[in-house]
DNA sequence: GGACAAATAGACTATACAGTCTAACAAGAC
DNA sequence: GTCTTGTTAGACTGTATAGTCTATTTGTCC
């Protein structure tokens, strides 16, 4: 029965997962205690890896953002396209994690503004000129109204996470995903950007 | 010359106040040393009024949750209504006050989910239901599209504020007012809650 | 002026935490 | 077997903090 090696890489994985994991749901004031303790590994071990808390949670950070992305798939007409969009922002935006990522940064971004940026960048701000792509052509195409995609976008994401996401962050609600929301929201964008009728 | 006599009231007024502001600029971890500083009073006055920091939070909270409403005026047609509105709406929620309120409560809202709720029902909440209520009476008079009042309020709210508050926490930007964009957004608004044209 | 109440500065306790150091230990390399 | 390298538990340092206690001062009322 031979046990499995683990190799450095192996342990500092598992460091920087426990370490999303827990200032995911503690935040930064985790200690470097429980970090270590949620990984299994000692105290020494974390410092051999990591020169110091704030370097490993700007690591841990870097690392979620990567999982922020929401892709936007052409899926047949552009109500279905959003409607899948809507459905997978929706999703991503207001899962338990999703959320807690928000708290954490949010409150540290005054204290971390690089991390809050590179964020705001990777996440939000990539998310919404994707989106904006999509309905740029869609507008030239004819299918929507002629208008600021940047703004469209923006509408679009805000309407479809602003309030359910309050309700998250106040810990108000577990079952934020109301399956119907996405169509109702994503009809009301459609109303507001739909194609000017020609009335000759 | 007589110097203003002050009074325990004015002493506990300016210790509440005090902590409004530090709690709102340095969050929940401000130490009790800098709440006395700041309301120029020994650390132990503040313990003779406030039996402890925990104490101290939720009253603060609770004082700074009167100032969250925003207000709506019926002014003239429904379009200068809502200008008004979401103008007043996002100047209080970008604010730099607003944002900071916003900060601290959510990232202390798993430590106290009682004073996180009271801000949610008689922030948020109170303001969407009494927009619900004008549009409401907007849609009966067929000045608006019939459908649900308390959906329409909540993405008129959402389209105002979302990104830009997102914009404020993350520490991206100190112009977040940006005239132009209310009118914007009550633009987009109403054209997604146009009143159905009669096509008989 | 004297008595009383409250404010003050600062010492003190107890706790928590980041980060360092040491000594024991485990496992592969040779 | 021994050497080397990395892990471990835990002692240790220094700092920050919430909250208590005490002795002193201040100001008001009589």
């Amino acid at each position: 029965m031979s046990t499995v090696v683990e190799t450095p890489q192996d342990i500092r994985q598992r460091l920087l997962e426990a370490a999303c994991d827990a200032f995911r749901e503690e935040g930064y004031k985790v200690s470097i205690d429980r970090l270590a303790a949620r990984a299994h590994v000692a105290r020494q071990t974390l410092y051999n890896y990591f020169p110091s808390k704030d370097v490993l949670f700007a690591e841990a950070v870097r690392h979620i953002i990567q999982s922020v992305l929401v892709t936007l798939d052409r899926d047949g007409d552009v109500r279905a396209t959003l409607l899948g969009f809507g459905k997978a922002y929706r999703a991503k935006v207001l899962s338990s994690e999703g959320i807690a990522i928000f708290r954490t940064l949010m409150a540290e971004a005054p204290r971390f503004p690089a991390l809050a940026k590179q964020f705001f960048r990777q996440g939000p701000q990539t998310t919404r000129k994707r989106l904006a792509e999509y309905l740029a052509r869609a507008m030239k195409e004819g299918q929507l109204k002629r208008d600021d995609p940047d703004f469209a976008a923006e509408m679009l994401a805000a309407m479809l996470a602003d309030f359910d996401r309050l309700r998250g962050l106040m810990n108000l609600q577990t079952d934020l995903l109301k399956p119907k929301k996405t169509a109702q929201v994503v009809d009301c964008f459609l109303r507001a950007f739909a194609p000017e009728k020609d009335t000759p």
